[in-house]
DNA sequence: ACAAATGTATACCGATCTGTATACATCAAA
DNA sequence: TTTGATGTATACAGATCGGTATACATTTGT
C-alpha cells in the first residue's frame, strides 16, 4: 500500500478543485453532484467513494478554501514591506489582488452560511473557524506593529475587510479594496498614535 | 371591481411575507414553492397567479424587502438625535437592534446573490440597487454633517456596515454593531475635524 | 500470471423540484 | 339568480436531485 495513498489525494483534490468552482461560482444547492462529476472528469460512483455524501464534499471544499485563503494572504504579507504597519496595510492590497480574480464572486464561507445556517453546523462552524482564523492573523499583525489593544484594533480591521469582500462583490464598480485601505489607515494611525514609546516596532 | 385590488394585495403580501421569512432562514433554492404555499395557506396555483415562477417571487420578496429594511433605518435615523453626528452614528445602533432580532440571518441580499449571480440578472441588479441606495441615504447624512467629501465618507461607512452584517451572521459573538460604530465613530472625527469652519452642521 | 483494489460507464431508485391541469367551492356584481 | 372571477384541493407532468447497484476495464503488488 505505498503509493495509493497519493493517488487518492490527487483525486480529491481534482475533486475539491472543481466543487470549489462551482460551488463558488452557481451556489451549493444550484450546483448538482452530476455535474461536479462530469466538469471535474471523475465518475459519481468515485466520487462518492471519496465523499459520503455531498454536504462531506462542501464541508472538504471549505477546509480546503479555508488554508488556501489564508495561505495566500500570508505569503501576501510576508512578501511586503518589513514595516509594521505597511504590512497590516498590505493585507488590503491582497484583497483588492483577490477581488480582481476572474475566479472571484465574494466570499463563498459567507454564501455557505447563508445556504446552510439552519441546517448544518459542521458547515456553519467552518466557516466560523475561517473568520476567526483571519482574525488570529491579523492580531498578530496589530501586536508586532505595537498596537495598544491589539484585538480591538484587529476587530476593526476585520470587520473592514469583510466589508470589503462583499462590497466587491454587490458592487464591483466601487473600488472597495481602496476605500477599505483608506478606513484601515485612518483606525491604524489613530490607534498607533495612542501607543507609549516602549512596544512599537518588534 | 371595488376592492378586488386590496383582497389582491393581502394575498400577495402574505405570500411576499412568508417567502421572506423562508428564504432568509433557509436559503432560496433549499426553500420549495409548496413550503411557501403551505406555510402561507394559500394553494400553490393561486401563488402561480400571482407570480409567474419562484425567480419573480424571490425578486418581488427582495423589493419588498428593499423598503422594509431601508424604511426602518430610516426611522431609526429619525428618531435620534438631531446632531448630525449621532444621527450618522445612529446607523449602527440600528443596525444593532437589527441583528439582535430573531429573524436576523444575515443580509439575504447578499445571500441572494451568492445563489443567483450566475444565473439571474435581475436578482443581482435588485441586490446592487438596495446597496446603491443605502449608500445614498448615508451620504445624506454625511452632507448634513458637514463631511468635506460626504461621498467618501460614506463610502468607508457604508463598507463598515456591510461588515458588521457579515460579521454579526458569522461571528454572532462579537458584538459587531458596536465593533463597527467603534470604527465609524473615528472615521466620522476625523472626517469632519478636517472641515472647513463654513458648511458644518445643517 | 493472478487477484484484489480502484476506476469507468450507465442505468436506476425514490424523493423533490418547478410548474400545470382538472374539478369544485365561494362570492360579488348584474 | 346567474355569471364570471378568484379561490381551494389535489393530482399530475417532466425534470433533476442525492445516492446506489450492476457490470466491466484497468491498474497494482505478489
Amino acid at each position: 500500500m505505498p503509493q495509493k495513498t497519493t493517488a487518492l489525494l490527487s483525486k480529491r483534490e481534482q475533486l475539491i478543485h472543481t466543487a470549489l468552482e462551482l460551488f463558488s461560482r452557481r451556489g451549493f444547492h444550484a450546483t448538482g453532484i452530476d455535474l461536479i462529476a462530469k466538469q471535474s472528469g471523475i465518475t459519481k460512483r468515485t466520487l462518492y467513494a471519496h465523499f459520503g455524501s455531498k454536504d462531506e464534499l462542501v464541508i472538504a471544499t471549505l477546509r480546503h478554501l479555508d488554508e488556501q485563503l489564508r495561505s495566500y494572504f500570508l505569503k501576501h504579507i510576508n512578501s511586503a514591506s518589513a514595516d509594521p504597519k505597511q504590512r497590516l496595510l498590505s493585507v488590503f492590497d491582497a484583497a483588492g489582488y483577490w477581488f480582481s480574480d476572474d475566479n472571484f464572486f465574494g466570499c463563498t464561507f459567507i454564501n455557505a452560511i447563508g445556504e446552510y445556517a439552519e441546517t448544518n453546523d459542521t458547515i456553519r462552524q467552518v466557516c466560523a473557524e475561517y473568520k476567526r482564523l483571519s482574525r488570529e492573523l491579523i492580531k498578530g499583525l496589530c501586536e508586532q506593529a505595537g498596537a495598544p489593544d491589539p484585538q480591538k484594533l484587529a476587530d476593526e480591521l476585520s470587520l473592514i475587510l469583510e466589508g470589503a469582500i462583499v462590497t466587491a462583490q454587490v458592487s464591483p464598480q466601487l473600488n472597495a479594496a481602496d476605500i477599505a485601505k483608506r478606513a484601515a489607515t485612518v483606525l491604524i494611525e489613530q490607534a498607533l498614535s495612542k501607543a507609549g514609546s516602549s512596544n512599537s516596532k518588534a
